[in-house]
DNA sequence: TTGTAAGCGTTATCAA
DNA sequence: TTGATAACGCTTACAA
C-alpha cells in the first residue's frame, strides 16, 4: 500500500496525495476522494521514506545513564512526555554508568544520524565526549550537568548541598561526608562544594579522613558508613550526597545502634520516592526532576525548530525537605 | 558523504562498496582500497536509505506501563542489554498506566511500521489491544502477562503469593489482603487467587471486607491500610500484591503504633531495592526481572530471525525472601 | 568478482 | 491548484 496506488484510487496524483498529508494547497473535492481512499485503505505514509526524503526522523536520541534510577525516571518522564505531545519518539540509550558506552551511543547517533536531536542525561565529561559531542550533526542538550557551549539543564548542587548541609550543621559540630567522584562535576565537586561552604560558614575546620567517596549505591553508602565507624572518628551527622548513598548509612548506623537523629544526624539529595517511607524519614532535597526532563525536551524542540547556534544554561530551583533524619527544629 | 562518492574515490562501483559493507564478495586490493577510503573520510552508510530499501529499521518497540518502576526498569535493563548486543536500539514508550495510550503506541508502530519487533510490558488486554496487537505487522512479545497466541514471558504470580502468603499464615489466622484490579490478570487475578488458596490451605475462611483493591502506588498501600484500620477489623497479617503498597501498609501500621511483624506481619511482591533498606526489612518474593526482559528480547530476535509464527510462553521462577517483617521463623 | 540499472515510497521543483 | 519528474542513498538481480 504506497502513494501510488492511493493516488490511483483517487483519481490523483502522487503529488496531490503528498500535498494531502502535507502543506494543503489541495481542493476540496479532491480532498474529499483522499480522504474516503484514505478512510477505505488504512493507508498511512511510510515512515521511512519521508525520513530519507526529508532528512528528518522523528526520532530524538536520549542518552541515560541508568535505566533503574528514581532521577532518570522522572527526568526521561518529563522528556517523553512533551517529545510525544509533539510527535516525536525516542530512541532510549542505557549507558549503565559506563563512560565508554555512553561515547559509543553518541557517535552512533552521530554516524548513523537517524536522530533529530539528542538529549544527553550526563555524568561526566572525557575528551573523547567533547570530541563525539561535536561530532554531533544534530542539536544536543545536556541534561543534569553543564557543558559550556552547548545547551544544558541542571540541578543547583552546590546550592542544595550547602542548604541541607547547613540544616544539619545547625545542631551538629562533628559532621562527615559520604560524596561521589569528582569527575562527575554536578555530584561530586558541586555537592562537595556545596559542604565545604556549608561547613565554613559554621566554623567548622574539614579534615580529609571525614571526606569519603563512594558510589551512588546504598550498598556503597552502608560500606562508606561502617568504614567511618572502623576507624573510630566521632561524628554526629552524616551528610551525604544522594539519597541512595543515606539510606546505606542509615542501614549502617540501625545495625550498629546509633540512633537517628539523636546520634547521629543524617541527610541526602534526591528526594527518591522512599526517602519518606525508611524510618526515620530522610531529611533531602527534592530535585524537580522532572520539570528538568520537560525544560530540556522543550529546549531540543527549539533548537530542533530553528537551527541557530544559540545556547544558554537553565539552573533549575530546589526544595530543602525536613524530615525526621535531622534535629535541626526540636533544637531551636 | 553517500556510498557514490566513497565508490568513485575507491575506483569502484557502488555495488561493489554495497557489498564490502554487506555480504562481501570482493576482491582483496578493492577491500583495501574502499577500507582506505572509508577510514579517511568516516563514512557510515546511511540507516535511512538502507531501512527504506531493506524494509528493515533495526529498531525494536518497547512499550511500558511506568517509567518510574523498580520492576520495569529491571526489564528493560535485561532487554537493553541483549537487543543492543544485536544491534538493535530501542524505541521506548511510555504508556503511564493509561491503557488507552499504550493502544495508541501498539498502532503507531503498527501502521508506521518503523520497527522490526515490539516487546509489551503488559498490564491488561482490552479489545482494543487485541485489534491493535492481531494489525501489527512484526513479531510480538508479551512480558510479565500471558496472551495466548502469543509469544511471553510472565512471572509465577500464582505459586509467588501463594508461597509468601503461606509464609505468613504460619503464624497468623487472621490476615488480610489489599490487592490491584483484577483487570490486571497477572498482579490482581492471579495473585489474589494464590492469596485464597493459601487461606485455603490453612483452613482460613475469608470474607470480602478483608479483601481491599487499590492502586499500584506507596499511597495507595497507605490508604488501603488506613481504611481497614478504621473498619476496626482485627488483623494480624497484611499481604500485599506489591512492595509498593506493602510500603504504604508499613508507614501507616508504624503510624498507628502496630508492630511488626509482632501484631502484624507484612508481606509483599516484587523485592524492590529498598525492601531491604526499610524497617523492617520486608519479606517478599524476588522476580527475576532482568532476566525476564533478557528472555524476552532473545525470543523476539528469535521470531524476527525465522518469521514462522510458533509461539510459547515461558514462566520464571521465583525465591521467596524472608526477612523482618514476618515472624514464621521465631515461632519454629 | 565486478558493474549496470531498477527500484524502495516519499517530497520538492517546476511548468502547466 | 495540479501533475510530471527528478532526486533521497542504498541494495540486489542480472549480466558481464
Amino acid at each position: 500500500m504506497d502513494i501510488k496506488q492511493i493516488a490511483e484510487m483517487a483519481g490523483v496524483s502522487r503529488a496531490t496525495v503528498s500535498r494531502y498529508f502535507n502543506n494543503g494547497y489541495v481542493s476540496q473535492e479532491k480532498r474529499a476522494a483522499i480522504a474516503r481512499v484514505i478512510k477505505k485503505t488504512g493507508y498511512a505514509p511510510s515512515r521511512q521514506a519521508k525520513t530519507l526524503r526529508t532528512g528528518k526522523s522523528g526520532l530524538v536520541g536520549v542518552i541515560i545513564p541508568k535505566i533503574n534510577s528514581a532521577s532518570v525516571s522522572r527526568m526521561v518522564a518529563g522528556i517523553t512526555s512533551v517529545l510525544n505531545e509533539a510527535g516525536y519518539q525516542l530512541l532510549l540509550a542505557n549507558t549503565d554508568n559506563d563512560a565508554k558506552v555512553e561515547v559509543d551511543f553518541l557517535k552512533l547517533f552521530a554516524e548513523r544520524s537517524n536522530v533529530d536531536g539528542v538529549i544527553l542525561v550526563a555524568t561526566v565529561f572525557t575528551r573523547a565526549h567533547r570530541e563525539a559531542i561535536s561530532a554531533l550533526p544534530v542539536p544536543l542538550v545536556v541534561l543534569d550537568q553543564v557543558l559550556p557551549g552547548y545547551c544544558s539543564v541542571y540541578q543547583d548542587d552546590y546550592g542544595a548541598m550547602r542548604d541541607v548541609a547547613d540544616l544539619a550543621l545547625r545542631t551538629s559540630a562533628h559532621p562527615a561526608y559520604i560524596g561521589v567522584l569528582e569527575e562527575d562535576v554536578a555530584a561530586g565537586s558541586e555537592r562537595r562544594r556545596g559542604y565545604l561552604d556549608a561547613c565554613r560558614a559554621h566554623g567548622i575546620e574539614v579534615s580529609d579522613d571525614r571526606l569519603l567517596v563512594t558510589d551512588f549505591s546504598i550498598d556503597g553508602g552502608y560500606s562508606a558508613c561502617e568504614q567511618l565507624l572502623a576507624r573510630g572518628l566521632e561524628f554526629d551527622a552524616l551528610v551525604c550526597a544522594t539519597d541512595s548513598i543515606a539510606y546505606g548509612a542509615l542501614t549502617c548506623l540501625r545495625e550498629h545502634e546509633r540512633a537517628v537523629p539523636r546520634e547521629v544526624q543524617v541527610v541526602g539529595i534526591g528526594d527518591s520516592e522512599l526517602s519518606q517511607v525508611i524510618t526515620p524519614r530522610l531529611t533531602t532535597v527534592h530535585y524537580h526532576y522532572k520539570t528538568s526532563g520537560i525544560e530540556a525536551a522543550r529546549m531540543l524542540l527549539g533548537l530542533m525548530a530553528s537551527t541557530e547556534g544559540v545556547w544558554r544554561e537553565t539552573k533549575m530551583g530546589y526544595d530543602v525537605v525536613e524530615r525526621d533524619s535531622t534535629s535541626a527544629c526540636l533544637s531551636e
